[in-house]
DNA sequence: CAAAAATACTTAATGCTTTAAGTATAGAAG
DNA sequence: CTTCTATACTTAAAGCATTAAGTATTTTTG
């Protein structure tokens, strides 16, 4: 690509050519007040006719110091937040803010060989969407030194947080499944480590887990399960990310244990509806033979054959919050935005039609 | 928002620290290759010791005329693009061939009220997804003078054009439910004009149409519809954005004509999937009672309860020819990419299996 | 009609980096 | 020991705009 910012006239060309001093050509473009109606058109028709694009980005940011966009930053593959409903859904959200406030949206993947571009995006901030919590990765963003949030994921002192009671709303859907009188669970989540990993975990894997959601969600699970009351089974197994594909791989294992599990969480419903067609492969009744609960009430949880019992957690408005808190416009360092149990057919007997569901506040 | 590039230090004051000039402090971040490794070392360690953030992007863009990030223009709200499978794929493929490259991606609403965003964004090319095909928005574009890409819509003399057969693809859609006897048609299109306007329309507005797809791909139709043979009557209703709800304001309306078409087309699956839903509100049997066709074969295409008859186009694929076009790589100044159309029980009373289907290869 | 105020435009400093070309030094080659 | 080359670093120009403060001119005001 040519270099595309340069050889293309600038504000000193236009004001030669018109006879009037730069100040006044930038003016015309930026500040219509600072000028007579009559000299601006006649320095913008000049600045058509030398085919001058307008100030150049570059240097009116080099002076302003104001890029105009915000960045989201992704972990993961970039294209995957289009293929995400979750990711899409908060994303969405951060788009809805950006265009009210006229930012530009800029999608930056982070990790190994994306330090680069992280350092030199033209940005006024940056939202870490997923970030593993290993310092080599965090530092690259922080040394920008830019204002940022962070969604999700761990924390940093003084940086504005956006989240959800993850370990709470995990809590809730273990204590549903086991009030239902389940005594052998299975647990599906997607990545504790950014290594690709799949199969089966250890205690000590999840406690260094650097994905703090997928840990978070696990320890509240594991929590209410090892809340007294009855002696409970369980089985884990870590996904090398957040798919349907990955959920029928995972309930393959997990469903041909013997015995086999009665109840299956996981810790997204695209791994949960993952879970349900290997549950249907193996002709098992839902929730009769296995119950199934995944979390964060993607749309086709909704609209799967059979109806996902999950977490409801407001994705666009965590976009939208995100937004705002990168810009300092109000509210706390730290926002945590309510949940709810929702339960359909997938995991409750109880629940006879298939657009029927109970909501449950979380907290 | 702070004005976050400016107050960092630059490297002229890490280059007075360490004792050596400017350029070698530049050469430490961006050229090693140019400076001992020892000094180097001591460059970088008293630039993080200064909290120095690394080189102004802003400046080192002005200096290069590189910015590292390629925009994508869309039209409707940018939210939208999150929520539309049909640009999530097509983006999702832009992202990919951004990332392999190490470029940003940079999201844009054009429209009104939108074009400064447009002029100030520091990037190094445009790849136009969506634009009303009018005079106004497509000059604040053509005027940054930036290296772009035009993706199915409008064409403009010497810019790369990457789209597919509209027009044949909705041809053969027509010839479809023509060949399986159908008489009466009802027609189910996004919009024509920016107008957001919702209604049947007439002849002078389709052809003064200022989206170019929804143009195309109604002409295909009609063209398949007068092109000899029996006599079909067609109603066309205009919906103001491409959505299942749209899709069920057209049904509501196309299916209490009397008498009522017995297939209609759609020029988008969304908009498909909503006429179906409401032609099984009225208890009419698909395909029998009505035929539906939709376009693009998103996935809920074929696994909506009864799968939809419709054209696969390679959104994915799109997106990354756009980008190699954006850069100039390579290829043809026109990408026209291969559609199939796909027949499934939607349409055809022959399809007994939900899971079967038929491909057509176009043209 | 003189003084004050508003309007319209200019001056000039400043933002921070990249990089071709130049210089000094050390080591290799003859 | 001289000459050449490579290495390591410096010089200085250029990239393009914004904007506070200043000047000249016109308009308003009393």
């Amino acid at each position: 690509m040519r270099p595309s910012l340069k050889d293309r006239g600038t504000l000193t060309d236009v004001a030669k050519v018109v006879g009037v001093s730069v100040a006044s050509v930038s003016y015309a473009f930026s500040r219509p007040d600072q000028l007579s109606p009559k000299l601006r058109e006649k320095i913008l028709a000049t600045a058509r006719s030398l085919n001058y694009p307008g100030p150049n980005p570059a240097a009116r940011m080099l002076r302003t110091g104001f890029a105009g966009s915000i960045a989201v930053v992704y972990a993961s593959p970039l294209y995957h937040v289009f293929q995400d409903p979750a990711a899409s859904a908060f994303l969405s959200g951060v788009a809805e803010a950006c265009s009210e406030r006229r930012l530009g949206l800029l999608l930056l993947q982070c990790g190994e060989g994306y330090e680069s571009i992280i350092r030199s995006a033209a940005i006024d901030g940056l939202i870490i969407y997923t970030m593993p919590n290993d310092a080599v990765t965090i530092q690259t963003v922080v040394d920008r030194g830019l204002p940022m949030v962070i969604v999700d994921q761990f924390s940093l002192p003084n940086v504005p947080f956006v989240g959800i009671e993850d370990q709470a709303a995990a809590r809730v859907c273990a204590r549903h499944i086991k009030a239902l009188g389940h005594r052998r669970l299975g647990i599906v989540t997607f990545p504790l480590h950014a290594d690709r990993y799949c199969g089966p975990i250890d205690k000590r894997r999840l406690e260094k887990a650097c994905f703090e959601v997928a840990r978070r969600r696990m320890q509240g699970y594991l929590r209410a399960i090892d809340a007294g009351g009855p002696k409970i089974s369980v089985k884990i197994w870590e996904c090398p990310r957040s798919s349907e594909e990955d959920g029928r791989t995972a309930a393959e294992y997990l469903l041909k244990k013997n015995p086999r599990p009665t109840a299956i969480l996981a810790t997204s419903d695209r791994l949960a509806l993952g879970v349900m067609e290997v549950a249907r492969k193996y002709q098992l009744r839902i929730p009769d033979d296995l119950a199934v609960v995944g979390f964060d009430d993607i749309p086709a949880a909704r609209m799967s054959a059979l109806p996902l019992t999950t977490v409801r957690q407001p994705f666009e408005e965590k976009g939208r919050f995100a937004v705002a808190a990168l810009l300092r416009e109000k509210g706390p360092l730290r926002t945590i935005l309510p949940t709810k149990l929702i339960i359909r057919q997938s995991s409750d007997p109880g629940v006879l039609r298939a657009d029927q569901e109970r909501e449950i506040d979380i907290r």
